[in-house]
DNA sequence: GCAAGCCTGACC
DNA sequence: GGTCAGGCTTGC
């Protein structure tokens, strides 16, 4: 699952191999996975060279040149799930659930955007749709100060596990680092975040910050997809604390780690370094069935 | 049946 | 406006 290790271990791939590059043709396979008209998405980029990259969270965007006088544009990529960015030989033949392929010049090379579920979206946009886009994300999380960090947990009565998700508070982490994350900082993933001390927020700011930077420099963490641009895992995953290691036992501790839903995502904790707070967030659903009368 | 990011719509 | 459930999707 492409978080923020894994759009940088791309970005950086991308940086040593196509900058400068030409697109010199766009083909779309499936439209599904391209956000507005295929055809003006393939215009759009045609023609153009790679001027730079830029990441904001899980979202990754390639600066393109402009031509014929017209100003740069984007293509800004978000790998949802399952989203793999593959620089290959053109002659390669197409592996199953290719949906894009950009030819590159010079050279006999192209770039293919394959995703088994189709989360990932693909779109061509100007720099101040860019700046729209990337405005409605928090900060990009390796970036965020402490004080900010500490700020946007205030009046946030959900659990601090969504809070982690929600890209608006803070963009980058996704299921995995931010189970890493809260077990680095020995936080109950229920915790609500208005109730997080300045201490314990403190903790969780350089939690999320540690977990992000050592998975970035491993290439960030195959679980089961993700693949860099030359097609090699992450290697990270055998640094995984929690993350779907439900029953077996911490690593710190020895007791089996536990794994609760919260907001719909899976969730892997160890209930004895992440003591429960006396108070948890409680989702409304369940508090309607609390609310029930008791026979 | 579960995995997951993100969007939409419902609820308070 | 905050929060959450549901839906999308396919392979294991």
């Amino acid at each position: 699952m492409p978080e923020l290790p894994e759009v940088e271990t791309v970005m950086r791939g991308l940086k040593q191999r196509v900058l400068g590059r030409r697109l010199a043709a766009v083909e779309v396979l499936n439209p599904l996975v391209i956000a507005g008209p295929a055809d003006d998405f393939a215009a759009g980029l045609s023609n153009r060279s790679v001027a730079g990259l830029r990441r904001k969270g899980k979202t990754l965007a390639i600066e393109l040149e402009g031509r014929n006088g017209q100003p740069s544009c984007y293509l800004l990529l978000r790998l949802g799930m399952t989203g793999q960015v593959i620089l290959t030989p053109q002659e390669l033949p197409l592996q199953p659930h290719t949906h894009v392929r950009i030819f590159l010049e010079p050279g006999s090379e192209e770039i293919r955007y394959r995703d088994v579920r189709r989360f990932g979206r693909l779109r061509c946009c100007t720099s101040q749709e860019l700046e729209t886009i990337w405005d409605r994300l928090g900060p990009d999380a390796p970036e965020i100060s402490e004080a900010q960090f500490f700020e946007a947990t205030r009046h946030r009565y959900g659990s601090v596990k969504s809070w982690l998700l929600n890209q608006q508070m803070l963009a980058g982490l996704g299921n995995i680092y931010a189970d890493e994350a809260l077990f680095e900082a020995r936080i109950h993933p229920l915790t609500q975040p208005a109730r997080l001390s300045a201490a314990s927020a403190r903790r969780l700011h350089r939690a999320v910050k540690n977990v992000l930077k050592r998975a970035v420099n491993r290439q960030g963490t195959t679980f089961r997809d993700y693949l860099d641009i030359e097609g090699r895992p992450g290697n990270f995953s055998v640094r995984l604390k929690v993350y779907q290691r439900t029953g077996q036992p911490c690593r710190r501790c020895g007791r089996p780690i536990r794994r609760l839903v919260i907001g719909g995502r899976s969730t892997h904790f160890c209930p004895h370094c992440q003591p429960r707070p006396r108070r948890v967030a409680v989702p409304r659903s369940s508090k309607r069935v609390a609310r029930k009368p008791q026979y």
